[in-house]
Formats: C-alpha cells, structure tokens, sequence
DNA sequence: AACGCACAACTGTGATCACAGTTAAGATCT
DNA sequence: AGATCTTAACTGTGATCACAGTTGTGCGTT
C-alpha cells in the first residue's frame, strides 16, 4: 500500500528517506547515547515496511552513528573521553584540510555569507536567554559554509559522517545551563577564523579553526558527562 | 537451507561475509572502475539469498566505495583525476595524524616489526621479476602496521575506507608494466619514515609519509588513466 | 543492409513471512 | 513479601515473492 508510483515526485527511495530522518536526529542532537531503536517501530512511524529502515540503519551502523549488538536492539553508540578526544583530533586536521583549502578559493559572494552565518552565530548566543538548539544550529551553518567552499565533495562528506557521531553528546550541551563563557569564546574564535579567510591566509584560518574545535572540546570534557574506555 | 545453525563456528552475520569478501576484492584491486556487479549473480556465487548481499552493497554505497543506478546495476565508481587528487590530500592529512602520533606511540617491538615489513617491501620491488600484485600488498602492510600503532580506532576505519576507494584504480598499476624507478622511489621514501619512526621524530615521519604518498600520486596521475572531471 | 521498434530477460526496491535468540514481565514457589 | 523460574512478546536476520524500470537482443520494416 504504501508503495510509491511513478508519479509520485519524491524520487528518493524509501531507504533514503529513513536514512535522512535518522540522520536529523542525529545531528540535532536528539538521540541521546545509549539509547535504544527499534527497527519495526522506526518503520511503523515513517509508514513503511522494516525493510527500508533496515538498511538505513546498516548505513548508519557503517558510518558508525549506530551500532546493534547480536538479536537485540540497535542503540545509539556510547561514547568514552578517548574516544570523543581522538575525533577531535580527527576533526581538527579533516576540518581543518577543509578551511585551508577554502581560504585559497573563497569569493567576495561567499565571504558574506560566511560573515551573516558569523553574525548570526552572535545573535544567537548573545541573545538575553539563548536558546542552545539555536546556538547549535547556527554553528553548524556556519561551519558547513566554509567546508564547502573548499569544493571538495568527499571531503566534505567524511566531516559529515564525524558530526553525525558527535551529535549524540550535543544533547548534554543542550541540556546543561549553557554558559555564556562557551559561547563568547567561539564566537571569538569565529571571528579570528572569518578575518583569516577574508584575508585568503590559509594557515591562520586553520590554526583559528583548530583553536575552535579545541575549545569546544575542553567544554564539553569540563562538563564530565562522558565515560572513559571501558574495555580495551 | 544456507541458514546457519547455532553450531556454526562462524559468528558473523552473512551479510559481513558478503562485505568481507566484495571488500578484499575491492582492496586488492582486482575490481577496475566502471565494473558492473550483480546482487542476485553476487549471492548465487556465495550461495545465500540475494538480501544479505544487498546490504553488503549498500554499505559499501555508503563508502562510495561502490554505487548504485536507478533500476540498473551496481557498479565500481570512475574515478576522475580530480577525485583522485582530492582523496590523495585527504590521505595525506589522515594517514599523516595517524603516521604522527605513532612515532610518539610506537614501542620497540614494533619498530622491529615495521623494520620487517620494510625489509620485504625492499626485497618485492627489487626481485627480477617483480610481481605488481605481492609489491602492492607489501606497501600495505607497512603502512597498516604503522597506522594501527597510532592506537586510534576510527582514524584507522577512516582510513581503510580511503583505501576501498583507491583499491581500483591499483588495477591499472597491476596492468601497467611495473617501472623500478616508482618502486625504489616509494622504498627510498619508507626508509625516511622508518627511520623518523626509530627517532620518534613526528614532523619528519609526517613529511615523509606526504612525499610517498604525494610520489606514488604522481605516478598514477602519469599513467594518464584517469579521466578528467565530467559534470559538476 | 541499415535503422527502428517491441518484447523478453534482466536490474534493484519493497513487502511479507519464518526463524532463533534476547528480554522482560508474570506467575509460582519459598 | 521477595526471589526465581517459566513463558510470551519482542529483537534483528534471512528467504521468498511481487513490482517497476532499464537494457539488450532479435525481429520487422524501410
């Protein structure tokens, strides 16, 4: 019943569809780590048979945004201090390829809209109560805007696959009192970063960036929300 | 009746055979670029049904290590030579972190044991006749050596990830008559990482990692098999 | 002989069913 | 009342069937 005719004008595949939904939740942040998905339950929410929904969590266990243990239930992955501390590490150099190579294509055009994704971000976080989701979206906008002016399609998608495994512990920023301190230093950082690539300075944009990252990292860390290794 | 039973020693799931295999094949470059490949002709050769095939092919999709047309075939992606020089970057700044932080990691038993790997990448580009096939293999090895040592779980997935894609375009290397000077240049490089490594010298053993992999690069890009981008 | 059309054999996609293992709740016993 | 065992409802996995679109081949026509 709910197959899709040839008229129908999405022409995305129902797999695609299901991976986008999880794919959003993900990133927003609204899946918390550990918790628990089902399948059939998933694909009665969207309409559709488990089949779709099967492989848009297989895609997402690969990309290592979810995982499922033998005949029980797929789960949002755990995340431990070491392994939150060698994605950062990761991002640092893949984000930062990214805003090097930017730095050096970037136009005039692009430039402001980096610098109205900037002052946004400003917006947002020096609102009198901001809002974290907000400040968390217009943060990813801000981000997502330099990574692809760097026009470097596959690079861009393995940034993406590491912000859909951080996603999951946005939600402790979310629901912890956001302090101001957090977001003024990002915002500070944001604004060393926009300059560098207003000047096509490639190393100094990475090094503003990598300052970001690394920010926001001890943020997170100093919150204490994440375990450590557990085994091995 | 391909269904295993409980005493089956093998515990993964079919479909991670299936992946095992497409992946072993993709890696050892014995898949060129533009190949097509058929789920239901992919499991009568394994003996399973069509469906753990279809997941293994989607998750490799979602590496773009594979991909999927319409209501047509699967099939190896073309590689363009800007594609190639974007993921040659990509390595460079990943397999580099990797390389780095190994040299700060690496133990002296392990040392010894790249020392060895070295030794046969050596003696497989210097025989007589030397085998493309084994050579390839060699290179792979000492530097999956060197990249486990870095101790960095999803930097090493990353990683191997990269290699799928490149798996394919080796076939033309394979195919091409093998020339001494690639090989003693990629040897001459490894001997500067390796030694880097034994001085736990970071930054040089990052250098030299960027040059083997810019090298080889250069020599694939030589070949002139690559086509130039298409659309977009 | 060369071109064009139609049909048949494929392609991946999605739904449904059957199976084995896990999990949690309810009933029973101490 | 509390702990334990049994059982029923769930979990993902794999097979099989039905569908729609593509592709290639062979027949017919010009």
């Amino acid at each position: 019943m709910p197959i899709r005719s040839k008229s129908d004008p999405i022409r995305a595949t129902l797999r695609d569809r299901a991976y986008e939904g999880l794919r959003d939740l993900l990133v927003a942040g609204q899946l918390a780590p550990g918790e628990k998905l089902s399948m059939r339950q998933l694909a009665a929410g969207l309409g559709v048979s488990p089949m779709p929904v099967r492989e848009a969590v297989h895609r997402l266990v690969a990309e290592r945004a979810l995982e499922v243990q033998p005949q029980s239930a797929v789960r949002v992955p755990l995340m431990t201090r070491e392994h939150f501390m060698e994605l950062t590490k990761i991002r640092i150099n893949l984000e930062g390829l990214a805003t090097e190579v930017a730095a050096g294509r970037i136009t005039q055009i692009q430039l402001a809209r980096v610098r109205r994704y900037h002052e946004r971000f400003r917006n947002a976080a020096r609102s009198a109560k901001p809002n974290p989701s907000v400040v968390i979206r217009a943060n990813q906008k801000l981000h997502f805007a330099i990574y692809q002016y760097a026009q470097m399609p596959t690079l861009l998608l393995l940034i993406e696959t590491l912000w859909l495994r951080i996603g999951p512990i946005l939600i402790f920023d979310l629901r912890s009192s956001p302090r101001r301190l957090h977001t003024l230093a990002a915002h500070e950082c944001h604004e060393h970063l926009v300059s560098a690539l207003e000047r096509h300075d490639g190393n100094a944009a990475r090094r503003a960036l990598a300052r970001d990252i690394e920010s926001a990292a001890e943020y997170i860390l100093s919150l204490d929300r994440l375990p450590h290794a557990s085994s091995g």
